[in-house]
DNA sequence: TTGATTTATACGCACTAGAGTATATAATTA
DNA sequence: TAATTATATACTCTAGTGCGTATAAATCAA
């Protein structure tokens, strides 16, 4: 239920996250301070995005991280698994 | 329990995690594929840190995110409160 | 069809991560 | 005390951010 290991995961999070929001990636760029071309890039993973710009993403969101332990039996990608 | 919103959080997370997986700043670069330096940065706060290296920390102290609504109540920083 | 909205992508710019390498200081232990 | 270990910090270098600005393609509405 919205964990994530990787870029990738936390960018389609954020995406789906904005959808329900009913939010425009311009519309949510503004709350959090980011041209429409970062929140583009973010969602599509790019792993090299800062942690204040997530962190800029989710408050606009009205979101939050936790840190929690690993689950067993989730790997990363499905291509990991074999 | 575990939340953040902020690098600073974060950092304080992965801080309080390797001290209880009983790990150097050496150690765990090491596991994670970075420089002990790296480790150090990340753990006081660095805001500009990459989410890809956040990751590596994560995956290293056997954690995951966990992207959650925003719980009301809880300042980013005490400071923010007064 | 024309116009508006949404998203992906591009360029130049200033800035900084993290590698590689190294050191200084502090804390721990023999 | 001397030796070891842990952490913070520094330098150069390459790579990639996010801004400002802009555009192309796709979708949808009038």
């Amino acid at each position: 239920m919205q964990r994530a290991r990787t870029p990738k995961q936390i960018g389609s999070i954020l995406y789906r996250q904005r959808d329900l929001a009913e939010l425009s990636q311009h519309e949510l760029g503004n709350k959090a301070g980011l041209r429409q071309a970062t929140v583009s890039k973010i969602e599509s993973g790019s792993p090299t995005t800062r942690i204040q710009t997530i962190c800029a993403l989710l408050a606009a969101l009205d979101l939050e991280l936790q840190i929690v332990p690993r689950r067993k039996g989730s790997a990363d990608n499905i291509e990991d698994i074999f």
